[in-house]
DNA sequence: ATGACTTCTTGATTTGAGTCAATGAATTAG
DNA sequence: CTAATTCATTGACTCAAATCAAGAAGTCAT
């Protein structure tokens, strides 16, 4: 399928598009291709576009004082990624974001997707959806990895994303529940006994 | 002060207000007064409202699966406090919220807000920035709370809600970081001693 | 295909936070 | 004001995950 397509799919579950308003999102959203290990954001880059997976599997990440890699999500098609914050406030981004194979992502501008809410205000419409979705899923993830022991926040992570388990190291697995991948390792030993 | 003046002045450092508006905040926030330990609201429940803290402090937390508490935000004065997702949304609340002090809340219906945000497209903005500044909070919170050392969270609550950590009791923020209290005496006294 | 690198696993050890239990201090209620 | 309750501290112990280290398996580049 194309890309414009899926994307028209993907806004069409939540809200109504009419023919015209497919037609400017066909004609707005430019693709970008990128390879496996390309950069899409750099941490302290401001982040101007808003962008949906096409094709591929992206990671949003941090490095902190010690140089250590903190993944904050993955995403594959039918996906948004990006720094909200960044986008939002127009600051730079706090996070790196990577491709972590070959992909196809369709991005628009802030100030184009701007003037296409005027045109469609059943687009407006689908981010506050999404964006409200986004904040709760960081709500539920703060506060169940707050608690659970990891063994539970591993198979919720399989649940959620099974598909995603499959394309990415287990390394970053661990980076993104938090722990070493020598501890991951042996928890899926342990899971896997029984 | 009085509550609407505080609410107002707090507004108005992002959008200005004309003296219209001004009324109909005075008019459309209606204050509701709490005793200590009294609920504002409860896990299961919609919240329907909006709500700025006038006076005194309140605590948002859930209670786990296995009874424990852990408490997702602290508010005072000059706050906003909200089940941010059950609002939005309209639907079950997943946590509580309750007073930590006697106080002073200003609240409005999410019907009354809407109405309100067309007769006032400033405050409109002034919650979009709001949010957009919720979002990255947690956000932030999401990230250090990961892989910062305890020692490290402890002084970063500190250096953020400098007012906070006077009032609450110290389980509560122990809580909030997501150690025992023991551990926080802890932490606190291996600080002290250096 | 070969060597170089990356990733995963496993073992030995250390460490930091949790648990359990007791005591003392501080708040609250009557 | 006193008793009851709640809260903070401390100690002894346990345990789960991190760290350190080595080796096996897998992947990639030339």
């Amino acid at each position: 399928m194309d890309s414009h397509q899926l994307l028209i799919d993907h806004i069409s579950e939540i809200v109504s598009l009419d023919d015209s308003i497919k037609s400017l999102i066909r004609e707005r959203f430019i693709p970008r291709h990128l390879k496996k290990k390309e950069m899409l954001l750099y941490k302290g880059d401001v982040s101007h576009h808003m962008r949906f997976i096409a094709e591929g599997c992206l990671r949003n990440y941090n490095i902190d004082e010690n140089a250590q890699e903190h993944i904050l999500q993955f995403a594959v098609k039918g996906w948004w990624i990006n720094d909200l914050y960044s986008y939002l406030t127009e600051t730079p981004a706090t996070f790196f974001i990577q491709a972590l194979e070959d992909s196809v992502v369709l991005q628009i501008s802030k100030n184009e997707l701007t003037k296409l809410f005027d045109e469609a205000p059943a687009l407006e419409r689908f981010y506050r959806i999404k964006f409200e979705n986004a904040y709760v899923a960081l709500q539920n993830r703060t506060i169940h990895g707050m608690s659970k022991p990891i063994e539970e926040r591993y198979s919720d992570f399989r649940n959620t994303y099974p598909e995603i388990e499959q394309r990415v190291p287990q390394f970053m697995i661990a980076s993104y529940l938090g722990i070493t991948p020598e501890s991951l390792s042996r928890v899926r030993k342990r899971m896997s006994s029984k």
